[in-house]
RNA sequence: GCGGGGGUGGCCGAGCGGUCAAAGGCGUCGGACUUAAGAUCCGAUGGGCGAAGGCCCUGCGCGGGUUCGACUCCCGCCCCCCGCACCA
């Protein structure tokens, strides 16, 4: 198989390129430069066709770049910072089903998996597999500079702790407070990985605790989603079978489930229990609605749930379907009514209408009931429905009622945070943490909401911090413009504060320096690291350089980034020499800052804005210069999906189709737009062997031809130097797309039908040179094969990917010789269709009969007047000899209706008869028909030629 | 709901005020080559008409509007995808 052949290709040429170190790039003043980077990705599995499709854009540009003369740093480092691999490790420890069989299908066998019960088993293995995933696909990286985060890697840790050491001087980490999810047995934040599947996602929600009180001041306090509907009350619901308990609440007694208690003891409350209460004690009590001063009673409820929120719920049925119903239920239920006896004091309630919504009546939650036909309390799903139409419909388009004083006329939606704000500052509510749902841990622990103290934020609320980020915008590209600005400009004016530390016993990376028990959040510690970049094959490889990491701390950074202090003296303290220590600096200053970050779409409302900020930060006036955003990459059209199996890897892909294949239908699934790209397998399927068919061609080509100059050639030379000014600005714009489309498809045609035209008779110089050409358009999208040709066939020396990229000549973009070009083939466009209109048996001949001379001199005087806009027929006839007018005023009535009746006259009747006899045998190919060219023919339809417009006449 | 992107032929995708029945690719069909298949090359590929290179109709999510002219601009609507955070 050919994949097999090309394989071998390809490896053959990653180890010249690696031998001849041509990816190493080290500062050179005496060149421009180009850094270009791919976020690190996450190792905790293999890198796949989504990965690849926005890392080629970053490597077609550095190969491009790189043969543009640019001294080109592409460098790749991996993230292993976060919950997900210590999560994975944990489970592999526990001997977790489900994970064992993930690495089993990686191919790992049964001895090796426990090791995998160590963190630092998947970083490395991951690692290692990606790194052999990108030296397959033939990335130009320089390794030397590769590193993974984490304190793992003590250098790199060094690194982050000096960025917060220098953020937290600026003011922009600070200390607050933050509502995590919480296991209360083990006393960890519970984040998705430590939960299983059907908990993922859940995350903390703010309720109000509206404050009903007893005659006795004793808080019933009761947890909603709607405050605003404190006006309607009508009752309050309380689980008669459940416990609650008689608590002291910052000086308050309150009665509140154990769960709520449990939940709000952790929420900054001082919560002291008094004693244990069944909820039936309070059941027929009446309460007082702390905003309107209503006495509602407490009545029964099975369907609430001790454990959510404070177990105490209050009863709008005029606008909650649950308790509309709820209440229609007890209305029913004598049984009950009789025991707490209620009877009464149910008959008296009435809903109270509050909002008023577009076709609804008073009471949508009855018409909510009705609708989705629910008939009691049991009919959850549909309740739930119901219970979701009434909240949106009447949140977003709801007006408030003659009820809400000040409010009254206002939508729900504007008026909500006014009145929550209201109650809160006159003591009638408070607010909570709750999960919407229950969530358990792993083991099987529920979990609480607990407010976490010690958390600390970077303060992206900060104004002079935004202020100065979004001044960076003004000279920052973004591709595509203005798409992927838009989202970062809106981002970076909505960014609130970001909790930036995780507790160091659920996640791995780099600690706090001020704090240990901290690790810097997986997005924080990855904003301003390709600063790190162009140093890191120094501080990778300490030994080598004598460097001591342990002393490598503030000092070393201020001086290497900043240029502050003295080499000598930073050299000292680190152990190495101020050589090294100058070298280094050199090296930053020379590359920082980036000049393009490849990325996808999913990252601009954190990563890309996180980096933004932190470069306005740190690097002042060295921020990125530019970034590209694309979208997902589609599989043949759908989204991959690993349990599916429709999910490919960078190592498969390797594996089935090779790199430049994988590499040119990557090129193909899409240009620069945040659009979803596709990747077709048909197109990897063909490639190829397609690369080595173009092999073979251009062996069979190059080198060969005449040296006669003609006008075809030309031609050739036109539309070769059309298509190398395409593509380069193709590649500078990332569209890769569409320069897969020129320098591949379009250069087939154009070589094919230079060849056709010819007779296979190309000039040889002009042939080669374009062959020469292609081979290198092509080279940063399919460099291995192009590495082959240039050595194989062109028999150079040289490596084609550290040549010059083609430079379009515009002296030879001709636009005439492609307007003439464009008339043979209508000649033979035309021949072929007369030819199958005219129903001759078997034509012996075709003549082409040449205009009238006066023709190309009148009909380009008219030609002129028509393009200036002239659309008057006498204007234009009075333009033309008299002697002539009669024969043509029809064609120019027509004409004056569309022009392009007319052709454009390309030249003299001589050119035109010069043309055709150059063309003849071609054409004559071309419609498998003997051609007679001639001026003067006895036909009828020799009056109907026109000057480039022969008549045609079948024989 | 908010923010972002999008809806073009059998499919994928260009086009973003005229040159558009709409590039290019894939697929399909026809022809050449071949003993044959495959590959390759050439041609066709919305519908209709044409013994002359052409003409007519329909058409770029839906409905309006601006314009001499709209796939392209404006307004309204429908539908799809992504993000809405502490997670990589």
């Amino acid at each position: 198989m050919s994949e097999k052949r090309i394989r071998t290709i390809e490896e053959k040429w990653q180890k010249k390129w690696e031998d001849a170190r041509i990816f190493e790039a080290d500062a050179d003043p005496s060149k421009p430069k180009i850094f270009v980077t791919f976020p690190y990705p996450y190792v905790n599995g293999d890198g796949h066709l989504g990965h690849l499709y926005t890392q080629l854009h970053a490597e077609f540009y550095a190969r491009y770049k790189r043969m543009k003369g640019y001294n080109v740093l592409f460098p790749q480092g991996f993230h292993a910072t976060g919950q997900p691999i210590v999560a994975a490790a944990k489970r592999i420890r526990e001997g977790d089903k489900k994970y064992v069989e993930i690495l089993k299908q990686y191919g790992f066998s049964d001895d090796e998996i426990p090791e995998f019960g160590d963190p630092k088993k998947w970083i490395e293995t991951f690692v290692e597999r990606w790194i052999k995933a990108l030296k397959g696909m033939g990335f130009s990286i320089d390794w030397r500079r590769t590193f993974y985060t984490t304190e793992l890697n003590p250098p790199y840790d060094r690194f982050v702790r000096w960025q917060y050491i220098k953020l937290k001087e600026k003011g922009l980490v600070v200390k607050g407070t933050h509502p995590v999810v919480w296991c209360p047995v083990e006393k960890i934040p519970v984040g998705d990985h430590d939960r299983p599947d059907e908990y993922a996602g859940i995350g903390p929600e703010e309720i109000v605790v509206v404050k009903f009180r007893m005659d006795d001041g004793t808080v019933i306090p009761t947890g909603t989603y709607r405050p605003e509907t404190v006006y309607g009350v009508t009752n309050i619901w309380i689980n008669p079978d459940a416990e609650y308990i008689l608590a002291e609440v910052d000086g308050e007694r309150w009665v509140i489930s154990e769960w709520g208690a449990k939940n709000i003891a952790e929420q900054l409350h001082g919560v002291k229990e008094i004693k244990k209460i069944k909820g039936e004690e309070l059941v027929g009590k009446t309460v007082k609605n702390p905003v309107t001063g209503d006495q509602v009673p407490i009545l029964p409820a099975k369907f609430v749930d001790p454990d959510v929120a404070t177990g105490i719920v209050m009863s709008v049925p005029a606008h909650a379907p649950y308790d509309w119903i709820a209440l229609e239920d007890i209305k029913k239920d004598e049984k009950t009514l009789e025991k707490y006896g209620l009877k009464e004091v149910v008959e008296h309630i009435k809903p109270i209408s509050l909002i008023k919504v577009e076709g609804y009546s008073e009471f949508p939650a009855k018409d909510a009931i009705e609708k989705y036909g629910i008939t009691s309390q049991e009919d959850v799903d549909a309740l739930e429905k119901a219970t979701e139409e009434i909240y949106k419909k009447e949140f977003y388009t709801g007006k408030l009622r003659e009820i809400f004083g000040k409010y009254a006329g206002m939508v729900v939606q504007e008026a909500k945070e006014f009145l929550v704000e209201e109650f809160v500052e006159r003591g009638v509510a408070t607010k909570m943490w709750v999960t919407p749902v229950p969530v358990e841990d792993r083991a099987g622990h529920r979990c609480i909401v607990k407010i976490v103290e010690d958390q600390w934020f970077l303060k992206y609320s900060d104004q002079e911090w935004k202020k100065i980020t979004k001044e960076t915008l003004k000279d920052t590209v973004f591709d595509p413009e203005p798409d992927a600005r838009r989202v970062v400009e809106h981002t970076v004016d909505w960014l609130r504060d970001w909790a930036c530390t995780r507790d160091v016993r659920s996640s791995l990376g780099t600690r706090l320096p001020w704090d240990d028990t901290q690790y810097i959040e997986s997005l924080s510690d990855s904003t301003v690291y390709m600063a790190y970049y162009t140093i890191a094959h120094y501080l990778q490889n300490a030994e080598k350089y004598s460097i001591d990491v342990s002393a490598v701390g503030e000092e070393f950074f201020d001086y290497v980034f900043y240029g502050k202090g003295k080499a000598e003296e930073v050299a000292k303290k680190v152990g190495t020499s101020r050589e090294t220590i100058e070298a280094m600096r050199r090296e930053f200053e020379y590359w920082y800052p980036v000049d393009l970050r490849c990325t996808g779409k999913d990252l601009l409302q954190n990563h890309v804005t996180f980096s933004i900020f932190h470069h306005a930060a740190l690097f002042p006036g060295k921020h990125i210069r530019r970034w590209s955003a694309n979208g997902w990459v589609l599989l043949d059209g759908q989204k991959m999906s690993k349990s599916r199996g429709h999910f490919i890897t960078i190592l498969m892909a390797l594996e089935r189709w090779g790199a430049d294949a994988t590499r040119f239908a990557g090129a193909y699934a899409g240009n620069m737009t945040l659009d979803d790209a596709n990747f077709e397998t048909d197109v990897a399927n063909v490639m190829g062997e397609e690369l080595l068919r173009w092999t073979e061609f251009i062996k069979d080509w190059y080198g060969r031809g005449g040296e006669e100059y003609r006008s075809i050639d030309r031609w050739f030379e036109s539309r070769v130097n059309r298509i190398i000014a395409s593509v380069n600005e193709e590649y500078e714009a990332l569209n890769t797309r569409n320069v897969v489309n020129a320098a591949w498809f379009e250069m087939w045609r154009t070589v094919k039908y230079y060849l056709r035209r010819t007779l296979h008779r190309p000039n040889k110089d002009v042939l080669s040179r374009a062959l020469e050409d292609w081979v290198k358009m092509m080279a940063p999208v399919t460099p291995h094969i192009a590495e082959e040709i240039w050595h194989g066939v062109f028999m150079k020396n040289s490596f084609v990917s550290a040549e010059s990229f083609p430079e379009a000549d515009r002296k030879k973009i001709d636009e005439h010789a492609e307007k003439m070009e464009e008339y043979v083939q209508r000649v033979v466009d035309d021949v072929k269709e007369v030819l199958r209109l005219a129903k001759v048996d078997e034509p012996k001949r075709v003549v082409l009969i040449l205009a009238e001379e006066w023709k190309y001199r009148v009909l380009k005087k008219v030609k002129e007047l028509l393009s200036r806009g002239e659309r008057n027929v006498g204007a234009i006839m009075r333009e033309i000899p008299e002697e002539y007018r009669k024969d043509i005023v029809k064609l120019i009535a027509s004409a004056v209706k569309n022009p392009k009746k007319i052709p454009e006259v390309l030249g003299s009747r001589d050119d035109e008869r010069k043309l055709l006899l150059e063309a003849k045998e071609f054409i004559e190919r071309e419609a498998d028909v003997k051609i007679y060219i001639t001026g003067e023919y006895d036909h009828p339809k020799a009056k109907s030629a026109l000057p480039f417009k022969p008549a045609i006449v079948v024989e």
